[in-house]
DNA sequence: ATGAAAGCGCTAACAG
DNA sequence: CTGTTAGCGCTTTCAT
């Protein structure tokens, strides 16, 4: 029942150092710095002591200036696309816990999209003096190799580079699994909708697995972006539902769930239902994905075994356990079927 | 077009010091740092000399180095509660944009509701002497208080603490629109619904504008929790569905979105369908509820305006021009009715 | 206007 | 086993 008024107290202006605990505990600054580190070459009752001081003091050892004589930092620079794409939090999130397990922190930076702040970010995390930078953004690879110019350690995560390692998936074989399961499905008039966010690699990956997937069983086969929430194809831009009835579209490839959930609002604000009249494929399997109301058909992501290998790259490189060419770890896509897929029924449009 | 395999460098072994820049461009430290700092004082031959030096070496300050002995810090540490609640993803994006306006970087704890790791979060950012603590997490308040002991400033967002600056919204007046909306539509048989991972004086705060609203209007008037998917009232457990059915239940209010989520997919996968019989309100309006499949009808907070103040707030206590009791800055919630909510049918389970 | 020198708080040899 | 010492890379007086 304390009065609550009173429990504010301004913050403390000094923080105390080693050298005040060395003071009160009766000894030098090394035995406590031992004390700290947990050097196994402390008599028991000097050892109490030092932790006592510790403890009435509030001592934590200052960060910084331990990095700065140790010439190692143990946090990892995170820069993510952004964050508002579920995709990239989740990533963020299981990036943050395998570092976590290894003894990092993270320091995350947020780009939006925007390369200035990327670029930026990139500078205060350099500044900072990072043990080493993991990338989850999309497509930042070219301009972040002229900033960095390789001066710390670093992996890409579901980027297209070449010149460093990288952690990604089978991009073609993901929407390959999506298209053949639209065709199984009895779809003949395909399109493929990417969005011009995408990394450059990536996006010719994926859209190369659906170009596949089609070329066998669909008759109508279209591609290109969602731009402004209309599909661009070539150098035309078309309204999403206009463009289905028009072409008979019955299946939709998405390069992502991100598009996908726009191409599925679109869809429904024009009357076009999904999946009766338009089935629609996404990629990635990001939460909302699963919500019963959306019910996106998606191939799955193994986010936590990407951001575990990403992470185990890094520390790699770190700690100098892996050196030489660039590694590649590619991991494997499922497709999950859910409600936005279903066989087309051919006669609503006769 | 350049042969891949050759761009790859092993990251360089050491970063060049402002020594290196200084011996480059024959001049000593100090004018290099004054260089750096754009000191007026420094001839423009010289500066030019020393720019170049910093360019062909790619130098980059130590930023370490230059916060110990500037004894302060340009990160603010941001932890957050749970960033698959995407509040809270839209607030640590929000957060970030705030801090780098005033030249603040950003150093983010994501402590998934777990304490453990909340409190090693704080200690990490408490040793790498961050500037400040901003938290935007459920109810970690009372622990945070131990831990900090008021070491270095913070303030809390919408959480319920009264010993620390606060920047929260009118969370009763929010309940109360949702529960008076509901009201206004002749809804009469209500249910509450509240999360227990909510921090207690919000979820108070809360539960009291659903009261208040419901006290005139409503005929039954049920509150409890949603644990495992099952509503608990009082001290026993019911499927959602069958609750509704039983005591003819016709509106939801929630807690938050990411619960009032749960409790569409519960009562549309038990049968129910919404808002046909039963309405359902929210409360954050997260980017989700906006969806078309999802239209969630809820109390929208507006986050970018709440991570303003809170960083304002806090760079005011970092700087010293606020000083005295805790504050508290509470801003105004609003309605956004979507299509979780109608009137009832009150035949419907004659 | 520029350089020399004294630390910031800590760790890591090395002496004692 | 404990204390002394020499820096880590930078900023910041203070002389020059």
């Amino acid at each position: 029942m304390s009065a609550p008024r009173l429990r504010h107290r301004a913050h403390a202006q000094k923080a105390p150092t080693i050298f005040d605990v060395a003071a009160r505990a009766g000894v030098s600054k090394s035995t406590v710095s031992n004390v700290i580190r947990g050097a196994p070459t402390v008599a028991p009752e000097l050892r109490t002591r030092v932790q006592e001081a510790i403890d009435t003091l509030g001592y934590r050892p200052n960060g910084l200036a331990r990095q700065l004589v140790q010439a190692r930092s143990t946090t990892i620079g995170v820069v993510v696309g952004d964050f508002r794409n579920q995709f990239f939090s989740e990533m963020a999130v299981a990036l943050e816990r395998a570092a976590s397990r290894r003894g990092y922190g993270v320091m995350l930076c947020n780009s939006e999209g925007e390369p200035d702040r990327e670029l930026e970010g990139i500078e205060r995390l350099l500044e900072h003096r990072v043990a080493g930078i993991l990338m989850a953004t999309s497509g930042a690879g070219d301009r972040a190799e002229k900033v960095l110019d390789m001066r710390c350690p670093m992996v890409f995560i579901c980027d297209g580079v070449d010149w460093c390692d990288l952690v990604s998936v089978e991009d073609s074989a993901g929407t390959l699994l999506a298209t053949e399961h639209l065709a199984m499905l009895g779809h003949r008039r395909l399109v493929y909708l990417s969005n011009p966010s995408i990394e450059p690699v990536t996006a010719r990956a994926r859209l190369e697995g659906f170009c596949t997937g089609a070329a066998g069983a669909a008759e109508v086969v279209l591609t290109g972006d969602l731009e402004a929430g209309k599909a661009r194809i070539g150098n035309k831009s078309h309204d999403l539902g206009a463009l289905v009835r028009r072409r008979r579209i019955t299946g939709i490839v998405c390069v992502n769930d991100s598009t996908a959930l726009e191409v599925l609002d679109h869809l429904e604000r024009e009357g076009l239902a999904v999946p009766e009249d338009v089935s629609v494929v996404g990629f990635d399997d990001i939460p909302t994905a699963g919500l019963a109301r959306i019910s996106l058909t998606t191939v799955a992501q193994p986010v936590p075994a990407l951001a575990e290998d990403a992470v185990r790259l890094l520390c790699g490189r770190i700690d100098g356990s892996l050196k030489g060419e660039p590694k590649v770890v590619r991991h494997q896509v499922s497709l999950v079927e859910r409600g936005t897929t279903a066989p087309p029924k051919g006669a609503h449009y006769a």
